[in-house]
DNA sequence: GCTTGACTTGAAACGCGTTTCATCCATTAT
DNA sequence: ATAATGGATGAAACGCGTTTCAAGTCAAGC
């Protein structure tokens, strides 16, 4: 495959003027231009990308650290990366973690050897000091509130969501509340266990440890949420559940099972998924998309200029009431 | 940040002995490597690893081009896909296309020059020769059939899925089959229009052109369906929907208003999501991340080994009958 | 006529790790 | 004792585009 030197020699110029030409800088004469291009023709001539980048010190790659793909939420967050990023020319890179440490040090670690200009990390299992640790090697972003650092993160405010809905079925009544969730580390989670705390504790009740229910991803965990609910000799009456997924799975299951919602038990989501507003489903919505996108434009901001005005941003939640509770 | 030469000199040594030590090749005595470790440790060496894709010509990782991200389809495949690089120690260069020729092209560019050892094409738009014409530049392996060129493919057999689909509807019955639709062009899509012809045809049914649901790709797009379809003078009495976020919607909508499902309408998915299973909804299950595994695991085989046995692999799927059709 | 500035152009250095090839030493085999 | 062999090591070339710097040309300005 030719190179730049190959194609110098065809046009008969130097591999300066050639690179010139390449990228359309000015002061080139007509002819050599010419020449150039006609050698780049003759010898079906393409850059190497690598030594751009070596040569650069810049990819206008960006990596993306995640748990998994396949679930509405991160696949929410990476289109909306996705898309600043290809309005912007910028490239993603992925780094599915399962929530694996060793995983999460080795997107880091690509970070220092250059292979991207920066990092989003849409979440995380490793210390926030492991993070810090890297933030001389690159710009990264967070999209999780990281309390007591000074990241640049953009995130949704859990706390105030969680406790929004907390408040809202103290409103109607509800003193037995639980809450299903997808782990129990992480700092949404941990920011919606203070809200939990935090808000039934203002009105004196205290809270079930049997009431959470962790390891909730997905639709079908749902199930698995009221078959337990089923067996409890005390039974939570409502539940938030943060995501739509399994609060559908929740209502489906129920309404198979017979069991009444909301009457017997008021059921709030999370996400605002296309399927709550198509089941009824009262749920908090969360601007995933947003995020992502903010994430994005954050990174690129910093990128580009060096430095960003604000280092963190909130970015509000709003609860929907429909049917369910 | 130190480079290898720096390295080097530190350890008192050469480059390429330094370079030896890093990749743990063999004849370098143990005290030059106990030095180019310290070396390594007291300057704070990393690699730069565009270097050393530009060396070595190869980066180990490949691209996946596909037109959107958040969709279960596409996430799934990612997923799968994601899955297998991660063991292999592959990276993933995300390459998302709106289904716009231009972008796919972008992709196809970057294969060229060398960003990636090679590219996964979940779905396409553009001239099965606009591939062709990349076939020197690195191995591409498609998601989808393609008849009459001899790229490596992994694919779910539409034709084979939607003709078994149809056949059971005929069976109970059914004369009037419409069927809704992501796109209209691409080849499943194709595949299915020409099982949707041959089917039917066989029996002497004269298939009605408004009732083909383009532009059908998420749940709420099933609610469009149904008002459509409600609005029809003459309708369908079954409708084929090749994702179950459709068909879901279109049972869920369908329930709201009073539609029943199957009597009135039946309806049978593609995917088997595990909504389709919450729904209790026919469907024809697709191994969507089979798929992405397998097709991984080809171009893998094809980067490692430089020839793979066979070129083509069809996958297949299987109609689960359940209560909506 | 001479200076100045705009425009052209190329040699060479640079970014940095990998790999080949030649060299040199110390053993073994003959 | 000598040749052959295995081990250790470094110089230099290689992959390839970008960028700096010096130099040369030419027309406008004084």
């Amino acid at each position: 495959m030719a190179n730049i030197r190959d194609l110098a020699k065809e046009a008969g110029v130097s591999v300066a003027t050639v690179s010139r030409v390449l990228n359309g800088y000015p002061y080139v004469s007509e002819e050599k231009r010419k020449a150039v291009w006609e050698a780049v023709e003759k010898l079906n001539y393409t850059k190497n990308i690598q030594a751009v980048h070596l040569a650069k010190g810049k990819t206008r790659i960006v990596g993306v650290m995640l748990p998994y793909i396949h679930h509405p939420y991160f696949s929410a967050v990476i289109e909306g990366i996705s898309k600043e990023a290809l309005g912007c020319g910028y490239q993603l890179l992925l780094f599915q973690t399962n929530y694996e440490v060793k995983r999460e040090l080795e997107a880091l670690e690509r970070l220092r050897m250059k292979q991207m200009d920066g990092l989003i990390v849409c979440s995380h299992e490793a210390d926030w000091e492991v993070f810090a640790a890297y933030r001389e090697d690159g710009p990264i972003v967070l999209c999780e509130r990281a309390v007591g650092h000074d990241f640049f993160t953009v995130y949704i405010d859990h706390y105030q969501a969680f406790a929004q809905a907390l408040r809202y079925l103290l409103d109607k009544g509800h003193r037995r509340i639980g809450y299903c969730i997808g782990r129990t580390t992480g700092p949404n989670s941990q920011a919606r266990a203070a809200a939990y705390r935090d808000v039934l504790g203002s009105v004196g009740v205290i809270p079930q440890p049997q009431w959470i229910f962790d390891g909730c991803l997905f639709l079908e965990d749902g199930k698995r949420v009221i078959e337990r609910w089923m067996d409890m000799k005390e039974r939570p009456s409502a539940l938030l559940v943060t995501s739509d997924q399994v609060a559908a799975g929740i209502v489906l299951h129920a309404q198979r099972v017979g069991v009444h919602i909301p009457e017997e038990l008021a059921v709030i989501g999370f996400d605002n998924d296309p399927l709550a507003e198509m089941l009824g489903m009262t749920t908090v919505a969360l601007p995933h998309l947003a995020l992502g996108e903010k994430a994005f434009r954050l990174l690129h901001q910093w990128l580009e200029t060096g430095n960003v005005p604000r280092t963190q941003e909130e970015l509000p939640a709003r609860l929907i009431v429909r049917m369910t509770g």
